[in-house]
DNA sequence: ATGAAAGCGCTAACAT
DNA sequence: ATGTTAGCGCTTTCAT
């Protein structure tokens, strides 16, 4: 029950514990026979090398921190998910934090992941301006990749959906099935998904239609205000209804329906992100499908560039292209009732 | 930009790293004077504890590893997120491992901490049977915390919700309100959550229809599942389904009203969990709330308990009482249409 | 109450 | 290719 240490392991092979290092950690060439001993015993004894005695050692704990506003935001266990794999398949583990959405929080946690040595921090940032300051100082200590929401400019790496691609999808899809008078239920604030889904529908919904970019109701990413901003901009009548998110879609869908209109039929409803709940919808939510895959493979990727060589490297902002789903909701006006997808 | 050690700490403050370590860590008595000057140089230099090095000399990392089948499952955020800010609140970090629902993956993970010299095990087995070799190899190492699932007696500590009470709570209410021919969408396999709910509805279904335990569909935790499980159930003319979860409640609720069926009018839906989807489905879901707040705190508590003192304490299973919240998708029958609540 | 010194288990120079 | 020797930064005896 003793914990087995590479002493002993060199003591049953036979040789110094330098040797039985490289053996297991593959550091060095060594002979083909001694490695053989070296693992035979290393097996026999079932040696299990102690990670934080190497991390001291090595400066280096393979630990990353995963920092994120909230994981009950049905959006993030997704990606949570692709990045827990795509770090385990290179043998680092995860280190998780949940900020609260504050950024006090936030700044705390982070402070703590960077006490516990994390080699590396994949942070998605509570607020593009109340989390800046936390966010560049622990990115002078570790590398660190800012995930689906930036954090100010040059801040560090970042990595991210085109949310202007994705709104274009969007407002294409709706101008081809005939829609004319669409509005905007979106989220206020400087959070990167918020101002940049705003500001690519305020560009696209302006070539179909003047109107369009003034019918505009702000709050946050949620499902009650998506209820509540139905009761601002129904009264004007749309043909559509553009959301920033599948939250937002969600209720907006519901209020609809108690309000008695006829979706698709009479309004079509969009969304942004693909959670599990747009498919669920009655009728299914047509949605912008986020890359998460893609995104954290990207992330991850980022996180192992060689920082030492070279000059600073200028921050990499990726951009990944997202997915148009289209489903029930936003059936042509002429196919009354739509059915599920 | 150098790293600040104890040893900077002392020159500066003209003691020894002990004392500063004594100070720092408030482990001993020491000088009130000091204690003041060596804090007030840590301070200045902005001195921060290697945690790696206090690890490796203190045997304890103050890490917990949480372990669970998949983060994508709707339930599990909101336990993360409760047991992430009951251990950040004792100064412990989350190390977080996803096992993609496969038991292979969970053992592999359970190393991967173990290596990682966790401090503890918090752990959402996959499967009952299949993971008990593995949490029972680990539960002899450090302590293990079983959540929401068991994996066969006495293997480790525990803490889950009542399923049975709550399935009670269920059928008392269905009774109440007049429903007499229930039936039961569960998930088949011996999870615990799965078998205890599954047992609960045949002994406590009996009572309301002596044909009501035969009225089972058994599949797994899915939507799918929910609709699916509807085409089977249906032509028996239930006047209550009864779902092992919400999701499968989603589902069922779906099916219902592709076929037609007046949900609460002629037929009741009842969940599990509480999820957020159980709010915002249409009609809202009837379903029973799981104390995730009083689950999470229990478990951190019974991992805090000194496993040194005395011979090897019982096994404690703790099990917590949960609540039944009604809503539209249980209305009485004679409320036809329902509101929202 | 404080200091000196010995490691925790490992890797990385430096020898050989 | 292998062994020897220093530590990594900290906590903890053991002295004083």
């Amino acid at each position: 029950m003793a914990e087995v240490t590479l002493k002993d392991v060199a003591l049953a092979s036979g040789c110094s514990i330098a040797t039985v290092s490289r053996v297991l950690a593959g550091t060095r060439p060594v002979g083909a026979e001694t490695a053989r001993t070296v693992r035979a015993a290393a097996e026999a004894l079932g040696y299990r090398p102690n990670h934080v005695a190497r991390a001291l050692r090595s400066r280096s704990t393979g630990t990353v921190g995963l920092v994120l506003p909230q994981i009950t935001n049905p959006f993030f266990p997704f990606l949570v998910r692709e990045l827990e794999h795509a770090l385990h398949a290179e043998d680092r583990a995860v280190l998780l934090a949940d900020c609260d959405d504050d950024p006090v929080t936030e700044a705390a946690r982070i402070n703590a992941l960077l006490a516990r040595r994390v080699d590396a921090l994949l942070l998605i940032p509570v607020d593009e301006r109340r989390s800046r300051e936390a966010v560049a100082a622990a990115a002078a200590q570790v590398p660190l990749v800012l995930l689906d929401r930036g954090c100010g400019p040059g801040v560090a790496d970042s990595v991210a959906v085109d949310n202007a691609a994705g709104m274009a999808l969007v407002l294409a899809h709706l101008a081809a099935t005939g829609r004319r008078r669409p509005c905007f239920i979106g989220a206020a604030g400087t959070a990167s998904a918020a101002a940049e889904r705003r500001a690519a529908y305020e560009a696209g919904a302006a070539a179909l239609d003047p109107g369009a970019p003034g019918r505009v109701a702000l709050g946050d990413f949620s499902v009650e205000w998506g209820r509540a901003a139905v009761d601002r901009l129904w009264p004007s009548r749309p043909d559509a209804v553009v959301c920033a998110n599948d939250l937002i879609a969600a209720g907006a869908l519901q209020r609809l329906r108690q309000l008695g209109a006829d979706v698709p039929g009479e309004v079509a409803v969009t969304g942004f992100d693909d959670i599990p709940l747009a498919g669920l919808a009655d009728p299914a939510l047509t949605t912008v499908r986020q890359p998460l895959a893609e995104l954290a493979a990207e992330a991850a990727r980022l996180l192992s560039r060689n920082p030492a060589a070279g000059p600073p490297a200028a921050r990499r902002a990726v951009r990944l292209a997202p997915e148009l789903v289209v489903r029930a909701s936003s059936a042509g006006p002429g196919t009354r009732g739509g059915g599920s997808s």
